[in-house]
RNA sequence: GGAGAAUUGUCCGAGAGGCUGAAGGAGCACGAUUGGAAAUCGUGUAAACGGCCAACGCCGUUUCAAGGGUUCAAAUCCCUUAUUCUCCGCCA
């Protein structure tokens, strides 16, 4: 949600923001209209409260001296049915004010680069170049090495659940397991994030306030006749742990950390990846969100967006970071960094991990704010989330670039612990 | 899932149509006292929205779980929902 006075006092820069983003400026015209309808209505309405207020003490003055109110009261009723009227037209102002307002993306941060789609987002740097050759000639795809071993098993997860669905088996499994958890580790030990379990099923205020609802509805599942949503993302619940509540300036950063499944319906990708691990309507993913001080905010984009990183560095996949354009970048995002990882077989790089900062867009509408330790001033906070990783994209990244020429893959020598000593995956059959 | 009880400010807790933004505590902050502390005394102690102001602030409206209703007037009466607790059922 935008600053309403910030469309009040600048609106032509508003507009200009914004028509970066895609919004029209007719949209933001009525929003600027409505708003200055909606603030006449309060005056108008407050005043005869007031003065109902002021009408309503001396009535109950006059009852206490048992004098006759009558007259008041007669006038009052009058004033009362107007009072009734106004906040009727009121209401309907203000809920078409919210249906402008919360539809409108956040605002684009300086340093984003303008653009429309994808195609104008901006490389900022690579690693791993060198790592790049490793698995030889025809690199074969994630999802046939993982079927061919055995560990992965698509055709199943359709028949049980439907396509975009999947069973992990065996060393995949254990795969799976020991990412998340070197990933939880890492954060934790050495991030200093705060490891949290979330409930993965949130009501419709949650998804308000990080910005999912109303306006990206069909991206996710509902639960019918419940006032509850399958997560898209542990940033929810997480991002919603302090919804409307006051912090300290003491308590800032907070840095969280969470591995979850992840559901997604994935309407409108249809045809797109419709094989392997790469977009699924059920996936793990470890989570980092940190809520920050405005001041000190881009400085912590820049450490998370690290902190992603460094797990690939670790496990020694070869990526890029991007930030993303104006026309690319999320709703409820002002400035964003994806990382992606090298994927061989495809001979490209894909999204891995998503890092943004909304700023102040998410505390607004959640209502999350910590108060000046120096003026007592409360202020919203500013939000920040990440993935650090998504863990089946990593799967995948893994069997892509550790296959060896006899269909086996390797370990990445960070996992073997975790895989129990593990060194090399070999067919489960 | 069935039956009952509850939900008031940071916390405890009064209040039962008008004098209640809300008694009384506790906590916290500041000040006095003290060599320093404890104790004591004094003062203060919410947020949202709208208006005015360069700013410090000031004024108004709203808020006693949430939403709706009755009334000139609602923390207080009525309805719906949520949450918590107790008992029964079921269950990891």
């Amino acid at each position: 949600m935008l600053d309403m006075k910030l469309i009040r006092n600048d609106f032509e820069k508003a507009a200009e923001q914004l028509k970066k983003r895609g919004v029209k400026k007719e949209e933001i015209t009525r929003l600027q209209e409505i708003d200055k309808k909606r603030r006449e209505l309060i005056q108008e309405s407050e005043q005869l409260k007031n003065k109902r207020n002021q009408v309503t003490k001396e009535i109950a003055e006059k009852k206490r001296n048992k004098e006759s109110a009558e007259e008041a009261i007669h006038s009052m009723q009058e004033v009362s049915k107007e009072i009734k009227a106004i906040d009727r037209e009121l209401e309907e102002v203000e809920k078409e004010t919210s249906d402008i307002a919360t539809g409108l993306p956040n605002l684009p941060h300086e340093s984003v680069p303008v653009g429309e789609t994808e195609d104008d987002n901006v490389e900022i740097s690579r690693w791993g170049d060198d790592l790049i050759s490793r698995p030889g000639d025809n690199p074969k795809p994630h999802y046939e090495i993982g079927e061919d071993l055995g560990i992965l098993d698509f055709k199943r997860g359709a028949k049980v659940a439907q396509s975009r669905f999947v069973y992990y088996v065996g060393a995949a499994a254990r795969l799976e397991r020991a990412l998340y958890n070197f990933m939880l580790d890492t954060h934790t030990t050495q991030n200093g994030y705060q490891e949290i379990i979330t409930p993965y099923l949130v009501n419709d205020a949650s998804m308000f306030a990080t910005g999912q609802f109303p306006k990206f509805k069909e991206d996710v599942y509902e639960i019918e006749n419940e006032n509850l949503t399958l997560i898209p993302t542990a940033e929810v619940p997480l991002t919603n742990y302090y919804r409307e509540e006051i912090l300290s300036e003491a308590d800032l950063p907070k840095y969280f950390t969470a591995m979850s499944p992840s559901f997604r319906s994935e309407a409108g990708s249809a045809g797109r990846d419709t094989r392997g691990l790469i977009r699924l309507h059920q996936f793990h993913k470890v989570e980092l969100v940190k809520l920050a001080t405005p001041e000190n905010s881009y400085d912590e984009l820049e450490k998370m967006t690290r902190d992603a990183e460094d797990i690939l560095e670790k496990l020694e996949l070869p990526y890029r970071r991007i930030v993303l354009s104006t026309g690319d970048m999320g709703f409820a995002a002002a400035k964003t960094y994806d990382i992606e990882v090298w994927m061989p077989a495809q001979d490209t790089y894909r999204e891995i991990s998503s890092c943004s900062n909304t700023e102040d867009f998410q505390a607004r509408r959640g209502m999350i704010r910590f108060r000046r330790e120096e003026s007592g001033k409360i202020e919203y906070a500013h939000t920040l989330n990440g993935s650090g990783l998504a863990v089946g994209r990593t799967v995948a990244a893994i069997l892509e670039n550790y296959q060896q020429v006899d269909g086996s893959v390797k370990v990445p020598d960070v996992l073997v612990p975790y895989m129990g000593g593990m060194e090399v995956i070999s067919s489960e059959k």
